[in-house]
RNA sequence: GUGCCUAUAGUUUAAUGGUAAAACUUCGCUCUGUGGCAGCGAUGUUGAGGGUUCGAUUCCCUCUAGGCACCCCA
């Protein structure tokens, strides 16, 4: 106790950014998980696990230098070698990568893949922004682009919130083009937004130089009046890439999958192309899910594969969960709890436990603690429906009583039956 | 990287320029083999450092951390 100041003074915090999931915050995570899983298990994405640290240049060459995540949110460790490794900004490249080393190819077309880990970006923290955070992504990797794909990956993500029981999804979609429009859509905006310079906030000033479609994404009151004026586009799309979006708006109402389309909508990753999609929920202004196709990514690292694929953040998923109040954890299993008393009934529960577990049934405990009362406490707090009461006495007759912790009756049963009745009464 | 706000038990919050209170949680006792109720008790050097002051948890400054917003993003 007298270190007691010490402790204090020298405990040591989680880094900026990062949060524990306590015990009791698991059972919704547990939860979130294996809808997912679910959810990839029903459209047939296999499951994929890819390195947490990965070469920094992979996400440079991949992401585009000049993106946020890259230029100043990747975190990268110089490892004892010349190495330089990044704890991995988003799974997609990952997944690319992973792909054309184990020539994945050969899995058959399209191959469908989904994850689920942490990320890490190096930013401010504030609302559903952390700098270690989990997601949630569908990926699909072919030989050609067929908009089905998109569909799929849409679907898929849209079914996955919708199965957490997350109301009022707004999808929205837009195209960004190919190789062929983009460049030209580009120059539109650079045409109609140079001319328009002062009006312009800093930033969009900025934008206009080093990535001129984010000036579709200012929220800057003059920058919104000028972008109503803009060059829109779904006009500038080539043939191909109109065609495609149709196709992709057309599977999308094949299942009645409502959306909005939103010209304005662009990504911050340089390897996306054609459709782009966010999924946001009333009462938040942050994106859920979002993702998009992107043609060149596998091609950038060395093989030419196009691709689609979105991802959902869970930390966000968990706070619409909660702050919407939507129930997702069912009624607890029964549980039944073991109560010893005395020495002797101490150890043998020891070996009770054991031979529980060998019929399959759970069993709390608490065997640190000596009071009957205490233990009694300790299966209500953890809501048992039955209490096993093995004593002294009990011992010696090898027999067990069988407490029903509602009505409070109590029945005495032979130690060999405990396994019998004990299955019989959680039926 | 920028701006604003905040910092008191494990948690949520009071209070005061004269070294802190309640509720909840946890543990124990009242009650040595029968829980949920009740009563009692235990668990804190008011984020760190400095300044003003006879005296600072309170006022001021710095730092740190957190929240929120911008940038950007899941």
């Amino acid at each position: 106790m007298a270190s007691n100041k010490k402790v204090k003074k020298s405990i040591i915090t989680v880094p900026k950014g990062m949060h524990d999931i306590l015990p009791d915050g698991q059972p919704l995570w547990e939860k979130i998980r294996k809808i997912a899983k679910e959810t990839a298990d029903f459209y047939n994405f296999s499951r994929i696990d890819t390195p947490i640290l990965e070469r920094a240049e992979l996400f440079e060459r991949s992401l585009g230098e000049t993106s946020d995540v890259i230029e100043k949110q990747m975190l990268v460790i110089r490892g004892k070698g010349r190495d330089s490794l990044a704890l991995r900004p988003e799974g997609t490249a990952p997944i690319a990568r992973a792909y054309i080393e184990n020539g994945l190819s050969r899995l058959g077309q399209p191959l469908k893949l989904y994850y689920e880990g942490p990320m890490f970006r190096h930013e401010q923290p504030q609302a559903g922004r952390f700098r270690q955070f989990h997601q949630v992504g569908f990926e699909i990797i072919s030989n050609d682009s067929d908009p089905i794909y998109d569909a799929q990956v849409i679907i898929a993500s849209y079914r996955f919130l919708q199965d957490l029981k997350i109301k009022d999804l707004n999808l929205q979609l837009n195209s960004i083009g190919c190789a062929k429009c983009r460049p030209v859509f580009r120059k539109k905006l650079i045409d109609y937004y140079s001319s328009k310079e002062k009006s312009l906030c800093g930033d969009c000033r900025r934008r206009l130089r080093l990535n001129p479609l984010r000036l579709l994404d200012c929220k800057n009151g003059g920058c919104v009046a000028l972008k109503k004026e803009s060059p829109s586009i779904l006009d500038t799309l080539c043939y191909d890439c109109k065609r495609h979006f149709k196709k992709v708006l057309e599977f999308l109402e094949e299942v009645k999958l409502p959306y909005t389309l939103n010209q304005f909508l662009v990504r911050g990753l340089d390897y996306y192309s054609k459709t782009v999609f966010e999924i946001f929920t009333e009462g938040s202004g942050l994106a859920l899910a979002a993702g998009g196709r992107y043609d060149y990514l596998l091609e950038m690292l060395g093989k030419y594969a196009p691709g689609v694929g979105g991802a959902a953040g869970l930390e966000r998923l968990v706070e619409v969960i909660k702050s919407k109040g939507v129930n997702l954890l069912g009624r607890p299993k029964p549980k039944v709890f073991l109560i010893h008393i005395g020495d002797l009934a101490k150890v043998k529960a020891l070996s009770l436990i054991e031979t529980l577990r060998e019929s399959g049934l759970d069993i709390l405990e608490s065997l640190g603690k000596e009071s009957l009362r205490a233990q009694l406490k300790a299966a209500d707090k953890a809501s048992s429906t039955l209490s096993l009461i093995f004593g002294q006495q009990e011992a010696f007759e090898q027999s067990i009583i069988i407490r029903d912790m509602k009505s409070g009756a109590q029945e005495t049963v032979p130690l060999k039956k405990v396994v019998d009745v004990l299955k019989r009464r959680l039926r």
